[in-house]
DNA sequence: AACACATATGAATTATTTTTCATATGACTA
DNA sequence: TAGTCATATGAAAAATAATTCATATGTGTT
């Protein structure tokens, strides 16, 4: 990731209804028949959004009959980690090593 | 901050613009004439901008003269570093003690 | 093959963000 | 206090992103 492409990066985690998705694939994947009756979303906006985050490897999906799986790509939860131990303020988070 | 703000944080990073302010500010605190020299923006442009990131506290203003003299918040640069961290890849970052 | 269910896609609409430009404010100087 | 330099602000215009809705595609079932 360059300079220039950290505000694509940071555009798919600027918007409350990709924030809920990702936070509701962090406890399990979910199809998106199971994502719009939990978030209470309508499925086409879902799937929008979803092919954002699919688009930049946050979430990937996994064909399971006929449902689609959605889950969060290994590479991003660490990221995610690091997002929540912002979120808390964790001192350790900020060390870093760096 | 919680879920629902994230997006308001994250929508300040996912700008051009504004990410090359905070990549410039990183190297030293400069004014906003400096800044719209060295990225040849426009200054207004500039001030929207900076106004942008104070107000999410990503930089504050010192006066100095005429001048309005930016730089990073304190808060921001550990943030800034797992970004960059991030951006390398850096295992240690994601470790995190989370 | 016809059907039903689950999801995706495209295009038009609507909403949000960014840019631009004219002007206002604030700090120093003569 | 008039002038000038540095920056901020507001509002209109332009650009970008999100939402909606109609419909397409793909998968399994009868």
């Amino acid at each position: 990731m360059t300079k220039n492409t950290y505000h694509i990066f940071f555009s798919k985690l600027s918007n409350k209804l990709r924030i809920n998705i990702i936070s509701s694939l962090k406890e399990k994947p979910k199809s998106v028949g199971e994502l719009s009756k939990e978030l209470k979303i309508e499925q086409s906006k879902l799937s929008h959004a979803l092919k954002e985050l699919k688009d930049c490897n946050i979430v990937k999906a996994e064909q399971k009959g006929k449902q689609r799986i959605y889950s969060l790509s290994k590479t991003i939860i660490p990221i995610l980690r690091l997002i929540d131990c912002h979120s808390k303020n964790c001192k350790k988070c900020w060390g870093c090593g760096g």
